[in-house]
DNA sequence: GCGACAG
DNA sequence: ATCTTGTCGC
């Protein structure tokens, strides 16, 4: 007998003790693990795109994942993920407080996906280990996040045409991430690298998927669904 | 010491 | 993130 298990890890965190000290030491490591070259597919089958929202003032921690057909976009599959909340949100560490769920809707899909879309920073991020570097290096896959504000970071200022993009960078010069303006007059995405994704293609492959809204179908839909848009809009009306 | 600070 | 109504602009 062969037990069929989850291709991802159940912990992310290796032996944290679960101090702040303890988990920016953790981020320093798994950000040497990071790789920034081009590994993907040279056909993209399936793309997914994950968000976390809350329940319950915050108690419940609510990870949605949507699976896409990378070339028509139509919603292969879904999953949610709805487990008690450990972490108070930490500048810095948002991974800690939801790649548990994350991970546990990611594996209840019925397929792999050959690229994530993560809601928040890549590389952009104080030790270059935001929660889409993370979710990319503790799964192995290519992952891209797609923040809308920046935690770190400086840059000179962006034209307010749709495709326009600046670059992110740190204090030493270094490029981090990109602004990018993904329709005209919106605010920029911040999009960075999270895993197995250059700097360049990342911003080419959030534009790639974004259709008619400010943010790429994948993030968009999964956002939808972490946050209960539906739901809350029907109750509301209704009653 | 002061300001900044993804979701 | 979440709590929330109407309102200004493309």
């Amino acid at each position: 007998m062969t037990a069929t298990r989850s291709p991802y890890p159940a912990n992310p965190f290796g032996d944290w003790d679960g101090t702040p000290g303890a988990a920016r030491e953790l981020q320093k490591r798994l950000a040497e693990q990071v790789r920034l070259e081009d590994e993907l597919p040279a056909q993209l089958r399936l793309i997914a795109g994950v968000d976390v929202g809350f329940e319950e003032g915050g108690a419940l921690t609510r990870a949605a994942v949507v699976l896409l057909d990378a070339d028509s976009l139509e919603v292969v599959a879904q999953s949610l993920a709805r487990i008690p909340t450990t972490m108070p949100y930490v500048p810095g560490l948002l991974s800690f407080r939801e790649l548990p769920a994350v991970l546990q809707a990611l594996a209840a899909l019925p397929a792999i996906p050959d690229l994530i879309f993560a809601d928040g920073h890549g590389i952009a991020h104080p030790r270059r280990l935001g929660i889409a570097a993370h979710l990319g290096v503790v799964t192995g896959l290519p992952t891209i996040g797609v923040a809308k504000k920046i935690l770190c970071g400086d840059h000179e200022p962006l034209g307010e045409l749709r495709g326009e993009q600046v670059p992110l960078r740190d204090r030493a010069g270094e490029t981090i991430g990109t602004l990018l303006r993904s329709k005209d007059r919106v605010r920029p995405l911040i999009v960075s690298p999270g895993n197995r994704v250059s700097l360049t293609s990342a911003p080419q492959l959030v534009m790639r998927y974004v259709t008619r809204y400010r943010l790429p179908e994948p993030t968009r839909l999964a956002d939808r669904l972490a946050s209960r848009r539906e739901e809350k809009a029907a109750a509301r009306r209704g009653g």
